[in-house]
RNA sequence: GGCGAGGUAGCUCAGUUGGUUAGAGCGCAUGAUUCAUAAUCAUGAGGUCGGCGGUUCAACCCCGCCUCUCGCUACCA
């Protein structure tokens, strides 16, 4: 394996429009950080690189609907996140964000050298352009009825109503967010990464050599290789975020998925002049910490643009994580459900390490998992604190009764003391090996067999059944177990370094450094220990039933919410009405569209004649069940093809409690073909 | 529908190139113990390794089919 002569490691920058949750963490910001504070520790050259991703199209909207500027929402959130992370331990070496001078400038200047060497291609197209502001709507700027539910205020990305990905020019009366004008069609000018023309060298970069990837990235990467790649488009029209160094390209900016991970390069220069040698020379190896939903963007897009820009060097290596889940259910900002960052430092104050050992021993490290407050509990009360932190108690509470708190003299080393030293090398191998291979959850279970092994210790040579035959023997116990304690702090510190700080000043001690663990002089005979106070406690039930409480809260009102029933609509003549030709039908047959999840191809006898419609209800109704189903049928709207099948009308349905379809029916004694009005 | 990742003890996870009785932590049961935050230590009970079939002297591990979960993607008039 390579022998690099220094790190950049890198965390995904969280977008400042709401803070930080326990999902960032245990995917990002947890395992990066032990990464990070074990090269430390090991005497490594590293810079920890973070900050805030603050362009983007979510921030303006969210500022125009508080009446506030792009700028304070992101001062706001940026803010709480820098604090929040500071307060959690998260070692930063910087903490940047994305609207500073020196990344527009970064971002810009890297843009011009692709764009001068030829790399970008150029596209004239036509968007939506809106005539009253004078400016190109991005699709979440263009607001019209949903073409597929009918929701009136459906975006020109998606429909919230329906949850449908739609494009703009499929809405039906777009209408500006801004101004409320009618948008006009309008060429524009855009510079795209020709990611297709890469794609074999990225098929061989990762898929050849890098086979040691985890298998959920490299098999991601290999998904997306075999499909295809398409050009993307690096520039926007837009005013938020930073603007294409062009001066044909008046009112654009890097689009922010180009200018974001070019922040790690300007949050180093920020914190070095010495950056290049982190960005540039082979003998640095680079890593990037992410979630699963950026695999694309660390693995193959940003890869592509350090390529070709020509100066940089690749990632080694892209541990993302997968995805935690709280309670059973998927984190969700919107929902409010999630356990926010700042909220539990307010909530558990100086309980920091609780929280980063649940993180990183339940991290979602090869597939997704569930964070509960009672495996929260349980993990604080029978391993922290059992495990751990009685250990430690136990050592430093005999050497007091026994010692007056002094470091005994050891006398005879026994085979115990010898076995005991071996296996301390051969955890402290396994931890190393585990982080180096970025499996945090190995290594943490590893670094907790040391006070298992104390404790075993203990339990095995009694010292204080024979403190008044043997004195000598329990000096020697005391001295080795005072040791492993100094040895546990160094070795957890990667995973729980508040809780070494205080061991450290317990045992009256500095910070040691990782290789000095192997020696068992840590601490020398004779050493003044302080008074020992607990490192952790309980947390009783009515603790944990709280934050259950709050979730369950959450849950309510998040259910009320559902069942707010849609306002009516504006008023229509009866003419628009008298439009529509319903009708009653019967399903004659049903049948599974091939390579379609959600279809049916439905024969509907409509009292006039037997024709085909093809219905989005497969996820509900197996064919055989609706066959012989009266249904209400919309017999007048325009053919349209679907899965190369023709559906000639639409079945009428309505979502029940749960969110599932039900027909809109009648009794039996409607015939096929009467008229529903 | 296509692609990707996963389905191993109650829970969270290990299982190297296929090789004898499938492992760990937590939980549980029993016993021991009291220096320690009812903490600790020992022992034990729990698994037809998602299902079916195949290759092999031998499969959790290789191949095929099926099924469930998560993600990307197509589709939902």
């Amino acid at each position: 394996m390579k022998k690099f002569k220094r790190y950049t490691v890198t965390s995904a920058l969280p977008y400042a429009n709401g803070p930080v949750h326990i999902g960032h963490l245990a995917g990002v910001y947890v395992p990066a950080d032990i990464y990070c504070r074990y090269l430390r520790l090991k005497g490594e050259d590293v810079v920890f690189i973070g900050g805030s991703d603050e362009h983007g199209v979510p921030i303006t909207l969210r500022a125009r609907k508080e009446g506030v500027s792009p700028q304070d929402v992101v001062d706001r959130y940026h803010n709480l996140i820098k604090k929040s992370f500071e307060d959690f331990g998260i070692s930063f070496d910087i903490y940047s964000r994305t609207s500073n001078k020196t990344h527009h400038e970064t971002a810009q200047e890297f843009f011009l050298t692709l764009y001068n060497k030829g790399e970008l291609i150029e596209k004239t197209e036509h968007q939506f352009y809106d005539e009253v502001e004078n400016q190109f709507l991005a699709d979440r700027y263009i607001l019209g009825t949903c073409p597929k539910c009918g929701a009136e205020d459906a975006y020109g990305d998606q429909c919230e109503k329906c949850g449908s990905s739609l494009s703009p020019t499929e809405l039906i009366n777009p209408r500006s967010a801004i101004s409320g004008s009618k948008p006009v069609l309008k060429q524009t000018k855009h510079w795209y990464l020709p990611l297709d023309k890469y794609e074999q060298e990225l098929s061989h970069w990762i898929l050849e050599e890098h086979k040691e990837w985890k298998p959920n990235v490299y098999g991601q990467c290999k998904s997306w290789l075999d499909s295809g790649l398409l050009p993307r488009a690096v520039t926007r029209d837009l005013d938020w975020g930073v603007p294409v160094p062009l001066k044909e390209a008046q009112n654009k900016v890097l689009y922010v998925w180009f200018d974001a991970p070019i922040g790690y390069i300007s949050a180093t220069k920020e914190l070095t002049p010495d950056w290049e040698k982190y960005w540039k020379d082979p003998d640095t190896k680079l890593v990037h910490f992410i979630g699963k939903d950026n695999i694309v963007f660390h693995c193959i897009i940003f890869p592509s643009m350090l390529k070709h820009e020509g100066s940089y060097i690749l990632p080694d290596n892209v541990p993302a994580n997968e995805f935690l889940n709280l309670e059973g259910d998927k984190i969700s900002t919107s929902r409010n459900w999630a356990v926010w960052l700042h909220e539990y430092l307010e909530e558990f104050p100086g309980k920091q390490d609780v929280l980063r050992y649940v993180l990183c021993a339940n991290a979602p490290e090869t597939k997704d998992n569930d964070f509960t407050w009672k495996d929260f509990q349980t993990r604080n009360n029978s391993e922290l604190v059992a495990i751990y932190g009685n250990f430690v108690n136990r050592a430093l509470v005999l050497t007091h009764k026994y010692f007056e708190g002094k470091v005994p003299e050891p006398k005879v080393i026994t085979e115990y003391e010898n076995s005991i030293k071996e296996e301390v090398r051969r955890i402290k191998l396994a931890i190393e090996n585990n982080i180096e291979n970025y499996r945090f959850r190995e290594a943490l279970r590893e670094a907790m067999n040391i006070s298992r092994l104390g404790n075993k210790y203990l339990a095995d040579t009694e010292p204080w059944k024979i403190f008044k035959t043997d004195p000598e023997r329990v000096a020697t116990i005391l001295y080795y177990s005072i040791q492993l304690c100094a040895i546990t702090a160094v070795l957890t510190e990667p995973f729980l370094p508040f809780t070494s700080n205080k061991l450290f000043n317990i045992l009256n001690i500095k910070k040691n450094i990782w290789e000095e663990t192997e020696k068992f002089d840590l601490i020398p005979v004779n050493h003044t220990l302080n008074k020992p106070e607990l490192l952790f406690e309980q947390i009783d039930d009515a603790t944990i039933e709280k934050q259950i409480e709050k979730l369950l809260k959450t849950k309510e009102s998040n259910q009320k919410q559902m069942k707010n029933i849609a306002p009516q609509k504006e008023t229509i003549n009866y003419e628009d009405f008298a439009k529509l030709d319903l009708r009653i039908g019967t399903i004659l047959e049903a049948e599974k569209v091939p390579k379609a999840d959600k279809l049916l191809k439905l024969t509907i006898d409509t009292g006039l004649d037997k024709r085909t419609v093809v219905s989005g209800i497969a996820e509900f109704f197996t064919p055989e069940q609706i066959i012989g189903q009266k249904v209400c049928i919309l017999i007048n709207l325009a053919p349209r093809k679907l899965r190369g099948i023709e559906s000639q009308g639409m079945i009428l349905m309505a979502k029940d409690n749960d969110g599932r379809l039900k027909f809109v029916t009648v009794n039996d004694t409607c015939d096929n073909g009467s008229e529903v009005s």
